[in-house]
DNA sequence: GCCTCATCAGTTGTCTGATGACTGCGCAAT
DNA sequence: ATTGCGCAGTCATCAGACAACTGATGAGGC
């Protein structure tokens, strides 16, 4: 008896979704009216309100006062992240590979498109990741800024937003693993360094094609540096 | 006057939104009580039920009967695309920028990766597109399907998963410039299969170079051929 | 005949009050 | 000290009413 389980809410708008996802209502049609549905599921007024408040903040549907609830073109493909996803190790380093090839592009695009500001910005973060020290003591958020810094500059608003998208998901990670093994050494440190460096260089010479190779590079190091971990666990 | 504009529930929920986001309430937290937030709002208890149901299905918060309502641990950075930003064309220009980092990457991917599954598969979407009269009649579709194809030989899941996002997107909207402009001649097409042979070729050659510049080279000329457009409008 | 506008029926939005169901805690009984 | 019970707090649901909005219909003026 799992019926006390789920709220009576949920169960409508989970029943409706489904009804709208298999086509019972085409695109643009009206769903029955409030009174209908509540005759349909033998539930109150304010159960079906709820249902729908649910569904209409999916994007399922939209209500228009006095007229109707209308279905939804189902135009919101997302590429969300859970949290069960992320956890796999596995699932990381195809993540990471993914964002491989965005920055890999980033950073063609930053260097035929960065303007003075962003180069400025690119810089800084560099100049404080210079100082071991401080490097040292976060690493991964550094590093992050860097890259992001660089999505900006490449003048594409969505490259920016997928780093967005994947930084929350790749540091804290990282770092997690980071705690199990702590191998950050400041070879290691010196060596991110370098390869910023080419990255940036090749950034500020306007200099595409390096710029592609040397944050391929970059990146496939700490790719294979993860792969190793995956073979080791 | 825009208060009619917005219901009170949607406005109530992107308050409570707006406050949790800026950590009024911490995870974990207990929310005032619906007859508190009447009061706050001073709307009926409906409304802020159903802003309470809104936020919900947002997984900011989780009901407890009989307990009260607790702000969840915001673990969902997704990235979407919403109808309005698809249909700027210079947002589809930047979209297809980002497509094109992660297909040359797949590209790679797939000339290591590929198994005979996958490759048949690919052949048998590129076998289709040589026929000019099949592929004539729906180029976007088979185009899109041997992109996708791609992606999944790849082996990596986020980029089939990011393929199927971004499809949706992509497809329609070309449909429609194509449509205000139907500029796809025999020799566009001819020239379309000769792109997907090369990078056919490659990936069954298991030649990561060479299949990443390929789709590098088939990708670009689409996107100067967008590009084009933008500048025509 | 055609246009304008008031009216009206249908529907969602909001309010109100009441009751049911669930949880956590304290208190009493053992 | 442990157990069981009841109680207060809170969310879940119900029922009914009125307000606000929309689209269509029809009457009236031109």
């Amino acid at each position: 008896m799992r019926k006390r389980r789920d709220s009576l809410a949920s169960v409508v708008a989970k029943d409706l979704a489904e009804r709208i996802e298999r086509g019972d209502y085409a695109v643009g049609d009206k769903i029955p009216i409030e009174a209908q549905l509540c005759e349909m599921f033998n539930v109150s007024r304010t159960v079906v309100r709820e249902a729908i408040a649910t569904l209409r903040s999916e994007g399922l549907v939209t209500s228009r006062h006095g007229v109707g609830v209308f279905v939804e073109e189902r135009a919101n493909p997302a590429l969300s992240i859970t949290k069960e996803a992320a956890g796999e190790l596995s699932e990381v380093l195809e993540l990471l590979e993914l964002r491989l090839g965005v920055e890999v592009e980033a950073a063609g695009l930053a260097a035929r498109r960065a303007t003075e500001d962003d180069l400025r910005a690119i810089r800084d973060v560099f100049d404080k990741a210079c100082d071991l020290d401080a490097f040292a003591e976060q690493p991964r958020e550094l590093d992050y800024a860097f890259h992001l810094a660089i999505a900006r500059a490449s003048g594409n608003g969505w490259m920016a937003k997928f780093m967005d998208f994947i930084g929350p998901v790749i540091i804290p990670r990282s770092q997690l693993l980071h705690a199990s093994q702590p191998e950050i050494t400041r070879d290691y440190l010196r060596q991110m360094v370098d390869e910023h460096r080419r990255i940036l260089d090749a950034i500020a010479a306007g200099d595409a094609v390096a710029a592609q190779e040397a944050m391929r590079m970059h990146l496939s190091t700490s790719l294979e540096r993860y792969r190793k971990r995956l073979v080791e666990s």
